[in-house]
DNA sequence: CGCTCGGCTGACGTAAACGTCAACGCGCCC
DNA sequence: GGGCGCGTTGACGTTTACGTCAGCCGAGCG
């Protein structure tokens, strides 16, 4: 038994997926209801593939990265029929190039707004350092690894809270 | 004509701004109600400022960079009580350090994913070239869907929902 | 004087992405 | 056979960022 938990055919339960993906069972029924999933049943149960896991991940790295669910569901169904009709890749191609267009935008976006933010703090560490240079904490001395333990910082930064 | 937009003594009306910046009254409005803008009045008309007007830009980019509302705000009022206590700026340097961590991380989800769309397209491209060269639009061209389906104009590309 | 135009103020509606709650099924275990 | 734990299906609630609609006000105009 032990054996077969590593061949392709490993399958995962529902609370398996969430907690490997810190996400919760209601969310993976509600991309099941988006039409992003549809794993195999036994009797009622849900019985999630490693190809529904694969699926499961870019899902969420499409989250990660501010697309819609509906986004990440027309990306999923291209990347399904991957082989089949030629012109279904090539409506594939058009929408990943979109995508990318539309990130690129997206990037150049936040690097603006970094080099407006690095320019404040600038200015703000400048000001500080006249006025009042012991409320300073230099930039330097953010985030030092904890020696043991628990860390002090909640280590949610990956994704700005939304949801 | 940048010049004239400072100017001190120029002011704008909401619907000069919704044109300059593609946005709605209701919008503006709503801005107001969240307490990110506060316009001047003459009677029940608002009366914009420059400075109002350069705050609405930083609204617009924060969303377009994938803020919240309530955390530009936040940004917009800590910007606002710049000469105010030092401990107020130090508050405000510590703020902005958060964003830019948050920022870094985000650009690099972005990149993470451009990655892989470009494998992605490059994998396509090579496929369609062999099977049917005639589908194969150059990356140069942006040529708009054909008559078959719908076409799909009404999303905003770059701004992502989640918030 | 009537009418439209732009603006204003509520008040209600909407879409996304789930959270929460209720009620129930099923296997197991003592 | 009663309870626990995990799982299921609705159904309703929540937050964000507005859209939409109704109704009112003052300015201008023919």
């Amino acid at each position: 038994m032990a054996a077969e938990l590593r061949r392709p055919e490993r399958t995962f339960t529902i609370r398996q997926l969430c907690l490997e993906f810190k996400c919760t069972p209601r969310a993976l029924r509600f991309y099941e209801d988006k039409g992003l999933l549809s794993p195999a049943r036994q009797g009622l149960n849900r019985i999630y593939s490693y190809k529904d896991r694969a699926r499961l991940q870019l899902i969420l790295r499409g989250k990660r990265v501010g697309l819609s669910l509906a986004e990440i569901r027309e990306i999923l169904q291209l990347y399904g029929k991957g082989d089949g009709g030629a012109a279904q890749n090539a409506k594939a191609l058009r929408k990943f190039r979109e995508r990318i267009v539309a990130f690129e935008q997206q990037r150049a976006d936040i690097d603006e707004h970094l080099a407006e933010l690095r320019q404040a703090c600038a200015r703000l560490e400048a000001f500080l350092e006249k006025s009042a240079p012991d409320l300073l904490v230099s930039a330097a001395e953010m985030a030092p690894p904890p020696p043991s333990g628990r860390s002090s910082t909640d280590r949610r930064l990956a994704s700005p809270r939304h949801a």
